[in-house]
Formats: C-alpha cells, sequence, structure tokens
DNA sequence: CAAACATATCTATAATTCTCGATATATAAA
DNA sequence: TTTATATATCGAGAATTATAGATATGTTTG
C-alpha cells in the first residue's frame, strides 16, 4: 500500500452508496438474493442485483464498479454474461494497515 | 461509526496531501521540529509547521485541518495563539473496524 | 490600547467528480 | 446468424470540491 492508492482508495470511499455496497458485501446472503443461476456468493454478487438496489443507472454503477476493482478493494468475476463482485479483504486491510 | 461519518472521513482521505499529513502525524517527531515554545509533541503539531511543510496557503491548509477535525480524525488542542493538532486514534480505529 | 502574529471564515473562480443517455462490446439464447 | 441481455465506455452538462486572497477573530506582546 502506498499514499497514491491509499487516495484512490479514499476516493472511492468518500461516496454513501459505493461504502454502502462494500457493507452489504460483507454479509451478501443479508442483502442480495442469489443469483438465478449461480445458486452460491463464491464469486460475490450480480452487478445487475447491486444496480437495482442502488437505483443508479447503468453506466454509474458500472463506473463505481470498475474504479472500485481498479484501486482493489473489488475482485469481479465473470461467469457468462454476468459479473459478479466480493470484496478483495487483502487490499482493505493493507489500506487500514497503512491507516493506522 | 456510521455510513455517514464514515463518507465524511473517505472524503478527507481522498486526497494525497490530507492523507499525508495524517501520516506524518504518526510520528511528529520525525517529521517536525519541536515547537519552540512548546518542547514536546503531546497535543501534536503546530499548525504553521504543517502549513510550511504542505506549502499550501494558510486558508487552505486551516479548511483541510478543520474538516479533518470535524469528522473526528484530528484533535485540535490550542495553547495561546498555536494550534496543535495530533491524530484521534480513537476514531481512527471505529473506522477502520466499519470498513472490516 | 496598539501592533504583531496565528488561525478561521467568507467569497469567488478553477478544477474535479457525478451522473446519465447514447453507444459499443461481450456473451448467450433463439 | 440474428436477437436479446449484461456490462463497459464515451461525451456532456450538473454538482461538488479545491484553492487562495481578502478579511475577521482571537491572542500575545509592547
Amino acid at each position: 500500500m502506498n499514499l497514491k492508492i491509499a487516495t484512490e482508495i479514499g476516493k472511492c470511499l468518500s461516496n454513501q452508496i459505493r461504502f454502502q455496497i462494500l457493507e452489504w458485501l460483507k454479509e451478501p446472503e443479508k442483502h442480495f438474493p442469489p443469483h438465478e443461476t449461480l445458486k452460491h456468493f463464491n464469486d460475490g454478487v450480480c452487478v445487475t442485483y447491486i444496480k437495482e438496489k442502488t437505483e443508479l443507472s447503468q453506466s454509474t454503477i458500472s463506473t463505481y464498479l470498475t474504479n472500485m476493482e481498479k484501486c482493489g478493494l473489488l475482485i469481479s468475476t465473470r461467469h457468462g454474461k454476468w459479473s459478479y463482485l466480493k470484496r478483495n479483504e487483502e487490499t482493505i486491510k493493507q489500506f487500514t494497515d497503512f491507516l493506522t
């Protein structure tokens, strides 16, 4: 972790919805339905469900999640036409270690 | 800690200089001279020294530090005409706990 | 009290970020 | 291969944040 990346993470955390997504993803089964095809949360939650829950436009949510992945907060996995997202606990730990 | 405050903290951490100040304040004696009058760092570092090190204008640094104090990242103490700032480790811990 | 110094606040412009619709790309299903 | 669905990227106007000069406030010192 370095100052530049930490600041990029800070930018992601400067918006209530983005922060909220990160909180929801702590316990996906509590906040999202299991995907119709994939009946588990091994790779996190389908983008579509996050989009629906936040009520943001598709392009906005896509930008949010892409940026959160770029700075290492999230891990993205494709299954067919769907993208799944989960927290990257390793980066989150590096970030909190850097801060404290 | 709640989402609103956490996001305010995120805003403070979204700027490299503000984040850097927080890093410097981990070890004041390594990054700042001891104050001429107060020969210790018990209450942190004098605003003037932070201003000089960052090379920002007085009004900008004042705004930065005020906001960082408002969201609980810093603790401000006045000694006469000087203000001293130190990290608020309690809030920082609450923030990292909230995130993880 | 007046002058000097440190910090805070106000105001305005510059810079950045937000947000979405439009459009492109990727994959699946028909 | 055509159509439908999911996600990504582009471009632009709206909203927010950055930044500093001017000015105000608070405190010390002479």
